[in-house]
Parts: structure tokens; sequence; C-alpha cells
DNA sequence: TGTCATT
């Protein structure tokens, strides 16, 4: 019955009743008159579900029953959808929200019509409430000092609070956030137009957030994506379609480049993270001036590099391995990479927008072939890879553990949280990544964090990242300072 | 040096 209540409830909630003129004004608070004539209802009516009702009663035959506690603005008994056969319940809605209440409390359980074995229902019905879902508020942005009461006070103009609740931690302090449940869907309505936005706590990092509180099943997405964050259990690059030729190419090329600077620990090793064709563009772009002429999008990355043909998976893999374990110490064919850093820096350019792009198509690589091939065909010259990279999309803001975390700066203007993931992902297991934003501006503020799920990924990616040259800056790869950490730098 | 937090 629950289920087609539901139903019922969708197919007639939708036609819009001419509204009274008071209901027109944002705020209906509880001394909102009542409706006095016409068919019209209050704007805070109850839609009233009615149960275990006789087969044979008509809409003509209940009226009476319920007529008695107010004017009838609407009274329908449901049927079945195709065979119209009457479904032993109706829906019911005063004209006035108080004899809504009055017949409930008259006759919810309290009288058997004829025939039926159970008490007639008189509720609520669930359109009204779902679950309270649509009268019930988040709060967010609250100052962490302020209680039930003065959120009580703050919402309290805009109508009936049925219940207000400070969310607090295990400790008792609050979160910063609250639920608020109003009587009826348009007070809510009413708290949100007004307060959404209209002033920022003290102590609070932006304005204040006033929306309808989630829906069990939108919680329920929340916590799957939270538990997505913390054990990485969920990788997303599964459902990314087949890899190209190419793209599996530089990802043998990556990953291996990211085995070499995990084990190298010389700053020259990010550098091999790139493709060899890709490091002599990029060089010749450093040699030339600083800073760099914007360039050109780096064409050929999703096509194979000029060493790879098309040969079957396994034949690729010798030739790439053994040309990046020859190109930190001995360059193999192309311009002697440390020529090409006259600076005495690893290249990089990122002072056009498409190096993003390019830092991205550069790694796309790595997270399709990780998804698509078991370990251990990714151990070609017999390493053992410390942790295979992972994409995890819908990250939360979530550090790892102590050790784990990584404070960089002096980010490309450009980067995102995913260009930072990507640049960091050869490293290991990018649990979250996230560059920080004026709030004013939308702009990077050009740091920011990456957390690994081990700490050995972690060093590795200081050992081979801080004081790489991206543009005419460094970049600073520091473990993040422990919260209670006081250590200047 | 993790900005936003959903009983």
């Amino acid at each position: 019955m629950a289920r087609f209540t539901q139903t019922e409830t969708r197919r007639q909630h939708h036609p819009q009743q001419p509204q009274p003129a008071h209901s027109s004004l944002v705020f209906t608070g509880p001394g909102a008159p009542p409706s006095q004539h016409g068919n019209m209802k209050d704007q805070d009516a109850i839609k009233l579900f009615i149960g275990q009702i006789p087969r044979n009663l008509e809409e003509k035959d209940l009226k009476p029953l319920f007529e008695q506690f107010g004017k009838i603005h609407e009274l329908t008994v449901l049927k079945d959808r195709y065979t119209g056969m009457h479904k032993g319940c109706a829906f019911l809605t005063y004209c006035a929200r108080e004899s809504a209440i009055k017949a409930q409390n008259a006759l919810h359980e309290q009288k058997t019509l004829p025939g039926m074995t159970r008490p007639i229902q008189v509720k609520p019905a669930d359109s009204e409430s779902r679950g309270g879902k649509d009268r019930k508020l988040f709060v967010g942005m609250l100052n962490k000092q302020q209680t039930e009461e003065d959120v009580y006070r703050l919402f309290e103009p805009y109508g009936v609070i049925e219940e207000c609740t400070v969310l607090r931690g295990p400790d008792g302090n609050s979160k910063g956030c609250a639920f608020v449940k109003f009587s009826t869907h348009t007070e809510a309505q009413s708290a949100i137009s007004a307060l959404h936005g209209s002033q920022t706590m003290p102590g609070a990092s932006s304005s204040l957030v006033v929306k309808f509180a989630d829906t069990d099943k939108e919680r329920t997405i929340r916590r799957m994506q939270q538990m997505v964050g913390q054990f990485g259990i969920f990788n997303p690059a599964i459902a990314l379609p087949f890899s190209t030729y190419s793209s599996y190419a530089h990802a043998l090329m990556q990953q291996q480049a990211a085995i070499m600077a995990a084990s190298h620990g010389g700053y020259l090793t990010p550098s091999v993270a790139f493709p060899a064709t890709q490091i002599h563009q990029m060089g010749a772009l450093n040699i030339n001036s600083l800073p760099p002429t914007p360039m050109t999008p780096v064409s050929g990355l999703s096509s194979p590099p000029a060493n790879i043909t098309t040969s079957a998976v396994p034949s690729i893999v010798t030739p790439i391995v053994n040309g990046f374990t020859g190109i930190p110490h001995q360059p193999n064919g192309h311009p002697a990479v440390e020529t090409l850093y006259t600076n005495g820096l690893p290249p990089y350019s990122t002072q056009s927008p498409t190096a993003a792009d390019t830092l991205q198509q550069a790694f796309t690589g790595v997270q399709q072939y990780t998804a698509i091939y078991p370990a251990t065909t990714l151990t070609p010259i017999g390493q053992t890879l410390p942790q295979p990279p992972q994409v995890i999309q819908q990250q939360q803001q979530r550090e790892g553990p102590e050790g784990c975390n990584l404070f960089i700066y002096h980010l490309p203007q450009e980067f995102g949280d995913n260009e930072l993931m990507q640049m960091f992902l050869p490293f290991g297991t990018v649990i979250s990544s996230k560059v920080f934003m004026d709030r004013a501006t939308n702009q990077s503020k050009c740091f920011g964090f990456v957390s690994f799920d081990n700490p050995a990924s972690a060093q590795a990616a200081i050992q081979a990242m801080n004081g790489f040259q991206i543009g005419m800056k460094r970049l600073k790869v520091q473990l993040k300072r422990p919260k209670d950490a006081s250590r200047p730098y």
C-alpha cells in the first residue's frame, strides 16, 4: 500500500490550485489567516491520507464523514491506474489546515468503517513531508559557538520550528551546521530565501548556507563518496573506454618513469615522466626565454612516440623500459637530457593555458593502463610497483595518514585539483588533491595539497618534484605541516 | 598548510 500511496501522491500532487491572496506572501507564519471562502485551501494546508476505507465507498459516500471537521478542498479515492479498481484509500485536503488536524485527532485509528477489520487511518500523506525533507533545512557555515537556541532565534521569524538540532561531533563540539525543521515547506522556503547567503557568521569561512536537507538517498550517495575518498575502493578509471594503443604506450613510459623517480631520488628524475619527444619540446622552450612564449599544444601526445610503432603490447615493453632506464645517465639518441636544462633545472613550462591540458594528457594513460592490466604486466623489468596509481574522481578533501600529505606551493595559476592530481599520480595512489582557490576571485592561490595512501609515495613525490621548475617558478613540495605544529618556514 | 559541515 505504501508504494501505491507514493505513486498516487506524485501523480496527484501536480495540479496547482489557485492560491488565496494571502498565500502569495513570502512569509507564511503561524499566524497566517486561514481561507474562509470558495474552495481555496490554506497554503499550509495538509494533505491527508485516508486508509482502511471499504471499497464500496466513493467520494460522495465519504464526504459526510469528513465534512464535519471543515470544508473539504479535495477528496480523491485512489483507483488503480489501469483497472480503475478502488484501492481502499483516499487523499483528503481540507481548505483549512486546522480542519485536517481536527480530523486526524478525531478519526485516526479511532473508528472502523463497516466491513473493515482495521481502524481508519487519517494522517498526513507521504507527500506532505517526504520524511520531513521538504520542510527540513540544512544550515551550514554556522559559527561553531552557536547553540540550538541561537539557531532557533535565527529561523524563528520564518515559521513554526518543529525541530532544531546543531550537529555535533563525539566531543560535543558543533560541526558548524544544523538541521531546522519547519512545520511547512513554505516556511522552510521563506527561510531559505531570507537567510541563505545573507550573512557570514564570525569565524565562518563563507556566508550562511540554508538549503533543504539531503534525502536519505542523497545521504547514502554522500556516504559512498566518503568511503571512496577514504579507502579508494572505487576506481572510476575502470569505466573509461579501453585505452588506445598510444595511451598504453605512454602509460608504460610514465609508469616506468614513476618507478625511476621513486627509486632514484635526484631532482632530474621527474622529467622522465614525460615522453622524450615532449621533453625535447619543453626543454627547448625553456631554453629560449623566461618567461617562455605561449606554448602551442604539444601535438602527438595521443599518437605513439617516434620510437614506438604498432607492435603488440608485450614487444614494446622492453625498448621503452630500456630507453627510460638510460635517460638519466646516458641519453639515447635524443639530445642529452642534461643539455636541455640550460639553467640546470628540469624543463617544463605552464605559462600558457594549454600546459595544464598537456600535463593531463601526458598522464591520462596511467589511469587507463592501471585499470585494465593486472599488476604483473606492469613490471617488465622486474620491479615491484610501490602502489598502483589510482584516480579518485569523487574525492573529498581528505587528509591521508601522517606523513602522506604534501603541501605544494608555486603551482601554475591554471592548475586545478585535477592537474595537481595528475602531476602526482606517478608516485602512488593519490587519495585527494586540492588546489586552494580565492573565494572572491575564483583564482588559484597557487598552492595546494596532495595526499597519498602511504608515506613512501609522499617521500618519492617530494624527492622527485620539490624544486621542479614550472615556468619561472619552482615547485615547493613538502610534507604538510601537521595541525599542531608551529614550525614556520 | 585542507575553505563546505548532512543526526
